[in-house]
DNA sequence: ACCTTCTTGTGATTTTTTTCACAATAATTA
DNA sequence: TAATTATTGTGAAAAAAATCACAAGAAGGT
């Protein structure tokens, strides 16, 4: 674990190869990995480095060994099972998105408080709260996601870790305990909105006053 | 803009301080607050001196004032408008989530191809694609959400851009090319939760072995 | 077969971010 | 009011991440 961030990076070219794949290309180089993901080309060569990826002096890298080798980093090549905990807005909106499943992710359902959203002849079942510990154990589930209100999260959690839960991805906006052996990651809507909303300003100030200045 | 993260950190102490606040808290001290977004105390004194935020040696920050500069630092004692295009899945999520409204950001319009899903006379309406661009500019539209299909997110971009949108938040998988007047954060929520596995597994494996050896 | 060209792979360097450590100082107590 | 204690604010140090720069080595040309 080297760098946290390159981890990320592996996602990206993974994503990124995947659309230069259809596009026809066969091979790649580092440069060419670098513009699609918006970084430059050292940081593409020492993530693979890091990751033990090698390529053809000359040659660059053939995307199809690239994606399956990105494929076995990321733990990809089988079918990483998971549930959503909320079916409210974001929940499913999370269900129905189809990037998971043909990222080899499969949502395995969903679970409700509120008995009048509960709906197991759904497409992706929508079961009642109180069965979910007994669900996680029988389909030995690893990964959750949390898309529940901020007030009810941390029970949720610890619920899901009580279960077996390994990794967490958390839309509540607020930081969630976990013990060790349960990574979380979080995803803060309203805050990625800001940071938007932060830089443009920021931005337009600085051009500002370099249109008075010149 | 010394440090991209402290910024990201500025919008996590806001909304700690909220929920602190309604805990009965009327003045924090640093390590309170580096607690709950889960972080060291100088992080956060180091983040609010970069920001000319001062408390009160011995006595702690008040958390009134705090709010009230860091709200002036993000923008957010004006309210923010803005729109959101595409009204699939997660567009239509984040068009209905109130966390937006409470934190002074305004989702004014949703702007969405298909005609079927078009209805102006929504809570928040969803008007067609092509009134898009006449819109962002008789509102003075500044923000823009994109979250349509990855092949159409470019050509949003480019009309949001030519329209007066001075940042954009992007929910599609790709990484799309903006000019530099126009900042662009990009969500992947694949990526998030594939980084979620890669270090559960990780984390999974590094356990065992440490099991092993002992 | 040799030369040229292009691209990888990585140690060294630079830049960025975080953490340390402690002087300055306000609140509290005696 | 003096002594004590707790907490800020920040330069300095450490750690982490990104970038440079170039030797090594394939591919293609002559």
């Amino acid at each position: 674990m080297r760098n946290k961030n390159s981890i990320i990076r592996l996602s990206r070219y993974k994503n990124a190869l995947r659309r230069l794949k259809t596009m026809g290309f066969g091979r790649i180089f580092s440069d060419n990995l670098a513009d699609a993901i918006g970084v430059n080309s050292c940081q593409v060569r020492k993530d693979f480095s890091i990751f033990g990826i090698s390529g053809n002096k000359r040659g660059g890298y053939q995307i199809d060994e690239l994606i399956e080798h990105l494929n076995n980093i990321l733990g990809k090549n089988i079918i990483q099972h998971a549930i959503i905990v909320g079916a409210g807005n974001i929940g499913a909106a999370l269900a129905k998105y189809e990037g998971f499943e043909k990222d080899g992710i499969r949502i395995d359902a969903v679970f409700e408080a509120d008995p009048l959203k509960v709906n197991p002849r759904a497409d992706i079942p929508v079961l009642a709260a109180d069965d979910m510990i007994e669900f996680i154990q029988k389909n030995d589930i690893r990964i959750g996601i949390i898309a529940v209100p901020e007030s009810a999260a941390q029970q949720v959690l610890d619920l899901m870790v009580l279960s077996g839960v390994k990794g967490i991805l958390n839309f509540a906006p607020i930081r969630l305990r976990a013990p060790r052996e349960c990574v979380v990651n979080n995803v803060n809507l309203v805050l990625e909105l800001e940071n938007v909303i932060y830089f443009s300003n920021l931005l337009e100030k600085a051009l500002e006053k370099d249109a008075q200045e010149a």
